[in-house]
DNA sequence: TCCTTTCTTTACGTTAACGTAAACGTAATG
DNA sequence: CATTACGTTTACGTTAACGTAAAGAAAGGA
């Protein structure tokens, strides 16, 4: 008796087409189980989801985001598993501390450019 | 006597090929002055090549990136564009925000992966 | 039982963002 | 003066991430 949802109950949640989720499928993405030929998701199923489409939206490709979700998956058994899997980690932070560096600096000039609007704007009033 | 650019001078600086920048430029995101045949690139394009690439790394498409650098080029002269214009930026603000809360969030995750990867370590020393 | 919904697989189509190659001009350099 | 370096246009190729359409199975309701 768990929880579990209908491709559709996905796709609906998510905004995204039952296309796109057979495709994170075939992209070895996602696995749900089957009920006879229908895919059965569970929660975990959902989790990976949200977490690619997450990826989506910070620019990540299909692959960056597959990466992850294995990592986070796997917790690795032996040292040099681990190392390696440490410097992935790590290398996925400075990326990510760029991009918020980016970011911020662009959020920034989106404020300034507002500003010189409003200026502009008030100079029309005057 | 001011300061310009060769295709290659801003390729090189920037780590990208001959051919994007003349991609870009196809799509109407540059548009640098010629000597002859050859095209000679001020610090503006410069600047503005600067930004596309920006925007690429935090996700943005190439027309995205249009948009924003058409919103610094043009002030804007009547009170309606002006409006449309701070709406705009708004709106692009919004989505920042938003890709800023993604960005937190994976960053913490990975911190966290991290953590129980070098636990994970620690654990195989004892 | 028939119809409508929801699902399936298979397969070709599409768009963005370039890559790659051909074929040629020009300019400086040994 | 021939070669090397750098530039040009034109055009076809490629990859990722789906869209779209066809054709059919299974299940529940009127």
């Amino acid at each position: 008796m768990s929880i579990t949802y209908s491709i559709s109950d996905l796709a609906r949640e998510f905004g995204v087409t039952t296309r796109t989720i057979r495709f994170y499928e075939e992209k070895g993405l996602l696995n749900p189980k089957r009920n006879g030929t229908r895919r059965i998701y569970s929660p975990s199923d959902r989790t990976k989801l949200r977490l690619i489409l997450r990826g989506k939206r910070l620019g990540l490709s299909l692959d960056a985001s597959a990466e992850i979700i294995l990592m986070y998956g796997s917790p690795g058994n032996n040292r040099k598993q681990l190392e390696k899997l440490i410097s992935t980690i790590r290398g996925k932070q400075a990326e990510l501390k760029r991009q918020q560096q980016d970011l911020k600096a662009m959020l920034g000039e989106l404020s300034n450019a507002e500003d010189k609007c409003l200026a502009a704007l008030a100079e029309l009033s005057a």
